[in-house]
DNA sequence: TTGTAGGCGTTATCAA
DNA sequence: TTGATAACGCCTACAA
């Protein structure tokens, strides 16, 4: 990725000044400064620089004189192309870009998947800051992240009481949805999430599992779900949970498969996001179940197409927690404390749950 | 956004070096090189590293030395949030950031909105090379990427014979979407389209306006248009033409209340984007009319939500030209001459166009 | 295996 | 209004 059709290669801003003759703080100045210039020397610069095809000064060169890079990191801890196909992924980046639309300043997407442990572009990424977006706890992206020594936020998990924190409650808002199932009559439910660590699992989840998970924010859902049922005398260590380490439709659907035969008499299956949800009533449908009269169905996070759909589930405000996490960044602390911006969450009583089958 | 809770802000690579009464040199190998260093020497490196908190080279000198910024730019040419709304813009930059994602290499969203004149988010970028997405032939931010001395790709518009460039054959695409219609019988059409140049402008367009659009994949999608209906002896200046600047499902609705107010007896809606035509359905079965027995409705992309919508139109590879892109610009041009890759498309059949009403 | 030294291209400070 | 000088923090021949 050198040169392109031989334009604009070598000019720099000192080899202009020697050009005309000038010192190369005139030349900067005219740049940076133009009102610290006579008009006309001003001028005299930039028509030689497009003479010579000098388009600048050297971004590169100025970041490390100013130390500003003009851009914050998104850290996905995922493939960077997921971001686009996720639809809550996506509604956060918008709210994130809003704001950088307005601070005029550059978001940089890093790669990094779960499994890479090579932290590369993490630790040589040219930023004033960094956003993590829901990674592990003990993801080494995040560890090299802490590292440097720019303003970091976090968003959704995991909670460090060293850093700021963009999320919801997540315990609360599902044993809410919890607790709508128990009040429809459901006593024998399926759970499906998503992954709980780094590393490729599929399948059911002990106890243990559950309590260990990484991904703070799964481990959360799936505790605030023991809250609700416990509460109703269900006993939680009897309830199939399956894990999917994709999060799609399709892992959905197939983690709907296992819990169905872990447990054939369920009358709900709880998903821990919309989009299994979604899978979940594919699943069914595929069965020939009728949802909600046979098989009731919720979700999380509240994705337009699940809404449209008319999936029972917990709105969260997506967007808005893009916004907030740039806002805070763009902000940052004045005390030692770690802010925390916790948003709220909306039931969405859709229509995929209702009394269970008798 | 300086600073974060007081964690390691000045050591560098020197005061490493001093304090462990090394070179430089030895640092950087540490870090660069592993294996040119003494695996003892190295973890001492470390160590120290660690103790003083220092996070590895900085990036910004790193970037300045080895001429690398381990990132490419893309130029959207409109707020950033608005790739994260419109369902086009979110496959190409999937289709990107696949090839990113292999190339272990960041995406830097770069902001500037068709009406900012500033183009320092453009100058002062720290990337290898640029993509730019479907800007207007005059936009000052594309001028300013072209003067940058790194790889640059076009994807769509405008073309320039000293690019490479990624697009389709829209004005051949649309012709036979024309064909289409014309075949069904449709002679009494109305048309609405994205905006045509960078300053807002919402109504009619005439034909010198047409044919001076400087977003060309309009422009062409318009010519096709009419090369479709005058060879079938329709007279393209009496088929109303309306513009919209805002690329909104709601801006297709009012477009197309505006081309039915134009001429009441249009059989057809042909919109140059499925977002737009999408408006049209709306508006359209909001006046009660059916689609489309009362008035058949086109589109232009291909997008999930309208193809799922049972819309006639045609689609275009949006995920491929995203790689595409992205491979261009890894893979710089050998010769002088530009390249250019041409994706196919397809005529989706839909079910929103008809025979027209009697 | 380790060290020396020059320079990447710019901006900040201070003086003229 | 303009110029001289000194960093910014790092990489990399080259030498030892």
């Amino acid at each position: 990725m050198e040169g392109r059709f031989g334009r604009g290669h070598g000019a720099t801003l000192a080899s202009l000044a020697k050009e005309l003759g000038v010192s190369r703080t005139t030349v900067s100045n005219a740049y940076n400064r133009p009102d610290q210039l006579s008009p006309a020397l001003r001028q005299r610069v930039m028509d030689a620089a497009a003479r010579l095809g000098y388009a600048g000064p050297d971004p590169m060169a100025r970041s490390l004189r100013t130390r500003k890079a003009g851009a914050v990191g998104l850290l996905l801890t995922e493939q960077l192309s997921y971001a686009f196909r996720d639809p809550a992924a996506i509604a956060f980046l918008e709210g994130l870009t809003l704001e950088c639309d307005q601070a005029r300043i550059g978001l940089l997407l890093i790669p990094g998947s779960p499994g890479v442990e090579d932290v590369m572009s993490v630790s040589s990424a040219a930023v004033d800051g960094f956003v993590a977006y829901s990674t592990a706890e003990d993801d080494p992206h995040l560890t090299a992240m802490l590292g440097r020594p720019v303003p970091t936020v976090i968003c959704d998990q995991p909670a460090l009481d060293t850093v700021d924190l963009v999320g919801i409650d997540d315990r609360g808002a599902i044993r809410e949805l919890a607790g709508h199932l128990v009040e429809l009559g459901h006593r024998r439910i399926g759970v499906i999430c998503m992954r709980l660590g780094r590393t490729r699992r599929d399948g059911p989840v002990d106890l243990a599992q559950q309590a260990g998970a990484l991904y703070h924010v799964q481990r959360n859902r799936l505790a605030g779900l023991r809250d609700g049922f416990e509460a109703a005398g269900v006993a939680w260590d009897r309830i199939p949970v399956v894990e999917r380490f994709d999060h799609t439709v399709e892992a959905g659907a197939s983690a709907t498969a296992e819990v169905l035969a872990l447990d054939p008499g369920v009358t709900a299956v709880v998903a821990t996001s919309d989009v299994l949800a979604l899978g979940a009533v594919q699943e069914l449908h595929r069965r020939r179940q009728r949802v909600p009269e046979d098989v009731s169905v919720t979700g999380f996070d509240g994705v337009k197409t699940a809404v449209d759909a008319g999936l029972t589930t917990v709105a969260q405000p997506v967007v808005e927690k893009g916004r907030q996490a740039a806002k805070l960044l763009l902000n940052p602390a004045q005390h030692e404390q770690p802010r925390r911006v916790m948003l709220p969450t909306t039931f969405v009583p859709g229509s995929t749950a209702g009394p269970p089958r008798v």
